[in-house]
DNA sequence: GAAATTATATAAATCGCACTACAGAAAAGG
DNA sequence: CCTTTTCTGTAGTGCGATTTATATAATTTC
């Protein structure tokens, strides 16, 4: 029951690369079907056979982003020795995701889906809550940081949470703007000055 | 040769600002046509006789912003008394602009047109340019606050005004996401650290 | 008052884009 | 070989969104 039937005449786990690809440069309404099918090398009827449709091939393609390029920052906090460490170690690798984008700079979880049509609101809710998860292992970073004694008592980890997750998008704006790695480098250390 | 023919049922200045607060609340291409004129209390026909085109509707209501809403950051910039204190004026006024948006929150020129197709593309270029000037006014204000003292002559100015830039971009986009007042001012604390 | 000019309303044209019939092709199962 | 199953390519369909004919209404000018 397994093979039976045409074979498939693509590699469906490259095509679904370069779907992301697609994504990550254009976001989700900006990728028009146009450009998938292209990138993917098929025809119509053979993204919909494959992925279903568009709304369920942003979410593999997001699936695919979290799993690849989203998961270096979130890999980086925890292998820092210390809280700033993991911190900076965070930003350096968001900065190295923002320019690997293909085309126009960035993170898709953060510009994947922003001024959107009604129907698209729930694709926006789930890079949200993603986002929203990022955020809170931040937050435990810098909890366990406070409780290794690498940051001080009074400090407010959900605010500083909350922090560096904007300092994120803003990279990724910026990206998104054609900052070089010079410029968004140079972000870095104003941004760690909050934990100094 | 002034007032010749039947006269404009209603007044452009009013329709203009509630076409100013659609684009603000849904960026352009999240606003369409059926929201504009709804919102403007008007025809398709009276919206493209007064307005041109949809396009053309968004660049006056983004000069309309920048002349009202968007004024709020740079006059705080020029206002303070030391460069920390006209900083710490244009996030507080950056934030206020952020959470007076009609529904969604954040600023129009940082998130009007971000993943938009390529034919959009002018207009987010547009925008580029209104925020990168807003970056050198910030750094204006930062050079000045090196000359009279408040800073010292270490900084690198250009940095910090791309520091605050992206700062502000964060804020919009957490504003967009459903972030408070408090949640926002939070913010501020941990972006002065930069300055001290 | 008549002519010229400009706005309005209804209704539809145009057009881009996600999506899909349909027929043909390539495999497995009998 | 014949049937069944699944994919591919061409060529569209349908829908929504921006934009415009066409006729009519409200003013100014002469």
């Amino acid at each position: 029951m397994a093979n039976r039937g045409r074979p498939r005449s693509f590699d469906r786990d490259r095509a679904l690369q370069n779907l992301k690809e697609v994504f990550w440069s254009k976001g989700y309404e900006g990728a028009q079907l146009n450009d998938l099918t292209a990138a993917a090398g098929i025809t119509p009827p053979s993204f919909y056979a494959a992925f279903g449709s568009k709304e369920a091939a942003f979410r593999e393609a997001v699936d695919l982003y979290v799993a690849t390029e989203g998961s270096g920052a979130l890999l980086a906090l925890e292998e820092g020795a210390t809280a700033q460490a993991s911190i900076r170690a965070m930003l350096a690798s968001s900065i190295d995701t923002a320019l690997g984008a293909p085309q126009s700079g960035g993170c898709l979880l953060i510009l994947g889906a922003i001024n959107c049509r009604s129907e698209t609101e729930p694709l926006r809710q789930h890079l949200k809550s993603i986002r929203t998860n990022t955020e809170k292992r931040i937050n435990a970073r810098l909890e366990r940081g406070v409780a290794e004694g690498d940051l001080p008592r009074t400090i407010d980890t959900r605010v500083l949470a909350n922090f560096y997750s904007a300092v994120m998008q803003g990279i990724s704006m910026q990206a998104r703007d054609g900052a070089t790695r010079e410029d968004l480098q140079a972000l870095v250390t104003p941004s760690m000055a909050a934990l100094s």
